[in-house]
DNA sequence: ATGAAAGCGCTAACAG
DNA sequence: CTGTTAGCGCTTTCAT
């Protein structure tokens, strides 16, 4: 740690500028510039000393000024409601390390389920001259209108999982009908029949389509609806808490489908604690992306999406509409595919 | 969404600036710039007369902008070594909610446990002109040369949970000695006398603390070690289920004490599997900050750190030194308490 | 091929 | 109290 200090004249203090080195090398500094960007307009000569000089100070283009400049700043911007969630922080890796091999920076925000923050995060970036978005809606609010300024302003943005019910923008999502269609598909396939659905509430666009899965297997299995067993529940631990407890005190269920990563994972330990209330064996199907579900008791198979593509795909889409010249693809929806992991035990 | 627009005068296409308000105003910009900042040498009228314009415009400030000029930005970075990780996510929503109420945005980088992505990400943050660092490092290297240009060129950093070995920085971690003496102790409180001790490598500053504790316990409570029944283990599943499996099939131990979040979670599932090879019941002692532990099949007893007041603390910290104006604290080192859960349920 | 100068949005001397 | 100006680091006409 405590090695010789180097020469002074070496010590880069604040990191040097393109200014310091036209100084140095007595050049002028739109010179150097174009040294840097590897413009025509300059003699191989002055571009090989330029390019030496500022390797060797370990010069890096402040991307601040860059930013004033230029009015836009290589790095994109991720608003997810929460990190702490084992979907949303491996499609974030996913994101990462796509956008990091394009050599873009990536703005991590937390929207914390709440659309005001949405909103500020969407300011920051903005402020921030971010090149795009990439977005997963807070579940607090059913209105888009702080979504406007993106469209109006033109800023490239891709929506992924809890998309915006409108048309023109770029969504990566899964499907969740079909996975959840599965997902009870398999129940009943295990001779359930009184499968109780517990569901977050109902405008995120997500949990309107796994709700429709749960309604389209029943019927196309002729199991009739019952509306007693389906619950609609909020972030909150205690709430999924109580809710599943009465579910099983007053309507005996055979089978749990559970409609999203956290409230799975809060539903679970109220179940572990009620079952013992019920005379059959319970079967649990839940959306998650927790990796180490085979270890749970009570036992669950999990309905898995692809976070790391997901996250992949964003980037993808999002770079493309960046770096857009002129034509502009129509905006899209990709639809990528869920497992279920009825062997749970890999990871 | 498709309401009548709204009339031409009021669309800030390109977000208004200082120099519009001015213009708009017949003011000249340092008198709206004063006026924006609350500085006493302005007029009630005129400073009134511009907030009101300002607001009416939405006018925010352009950091990037105030970044350039100002060389502070109003922002910290965090740079961890992954985001999916239950201890890192909570503290950065620790970190994340104290930041915010302070008025700073937070930049979060992950290093994924490479030493050369954390340089970057560090210099990623100075070119970016953010304050001040919290930082927890890689896992994988052992060379702390890349963390000398924040010393050297005096940003303020605060390190957590895995710090790095030398003294005159500030540091919030937890007590981890005393954390893993107590998961042993309660496993001899059990009866248990062969406990293994799963570990990562020894380069990281918690591991060895916490082996030390491993290590005191047993001597305390007059139980021979068994270099047997040590194994050091990277961060990939595969290599954890093997050092596991060739544990338990060579060595018998009647308890295991694992070492981190991540290996915990990696070892439970060959903990699972291959128990039935042992005939006395095993106790299982892990850090994790899971908050579902208590759904765990085999159980197991999770050392929990207060993930969320680290996170705090290290802003507090942070900002305290951001904001000093002359006389600086001396670097200290706040340790907080791990918590042995044993009614693990508890989420 | 190279230099000078303007300007991105903002603040902070410096003048009045 | 208010206006003028320079400058943060960089790119980009526009001259030369």
């Amino acid at each position: 740690m405590n090695c010789a200090r180097p020469n002074r004249a070496s010590k880069q203090m604040s990191r040097s500028t393109i200014k310091d080195i036209a100084k140095a090398l007595n050049l002028s500094v739109s010179s150097v510039s174009r040294a840097l960007r590897d413009s025509y307009e300059i003699g191989e000569e002055t571009k090989k000393k330029v390019l030496e000089y500022a390797q060797s100070v370990n010069y890096r283009p402040n991307p601040i000024a860059l930013g004033l400049k230029e009015r836009r700043s290589h790095s994109i911007c991720v608003i997810v409601p929460e990190i702490a969630n084992n979907f949303f922080s491996e499609v974030i890796n996913g994101i990462d390390r796509a956008a990091y091999s394009k050599g873009y920076n990536v703005f991590i925000f937390q929207s914390f389920e709440d659309g005001v923050r949405e909103l500020q995060c969407i300011e920051h970036g903005i402020d921030r001259h971010v090149d795009g978005f990439i977005i997963s809606l807070s579940g607090a609010t059913g209105t888009y209108g702080h979504l406007d300024v993106l469209k109006e302003e033109g800023i490239p943005t891709v929506y992924f999982d809890r998309v915006p019910p409108f048309d023109q923008v770029d969504k990566v999502v899964v499907d969740n009908f079909e996975g959840s269609y599965n997902g009870i598909k398999y129940l009943i396939g295990l001779g359930k029949k009184r499968i109780a659905h517990i569901s977050n509430p109902l405008n995120l666009s997500i949990t309107k389509e796994r709700h429709a899965g749960y309604l389209a297997c029943l019927q196309d299995h002729g199991i009739e609806v019952d509306e007693n067993l389906i619950q609609f529940c909020g972030f909150d631990p205690a709430e999924a808490h109580q809710t599943i407890q009465e579910m099983i005190a007053h309507h005996k269920p055979d089978a749990f489908f559970i409609n999203s990563d956290r409230l799975t994972l809060n539903s679970l330990r109220a179940i572990k604690e009620n079952q013992h209330l019920l005379n059959t064996s319970i079967e649990i199907v839940g959306f998650t992306n927790f990796k180490h579900v085979g270890l749970f008791n009570p036992p669950m198979i999990p309905i898995r999406q692809p976070a790391e593509a997901i996250g992949a795909k964003t980037v993808e889409l999002l770079i493309e509409k960046i770096e857009a010249k002129r034509h502009v693809r129509e905006p899209a929806t990709y639809t990528l595919k869920t497992t279920l992991a009825t062997n749970s035990m890999v990871s």
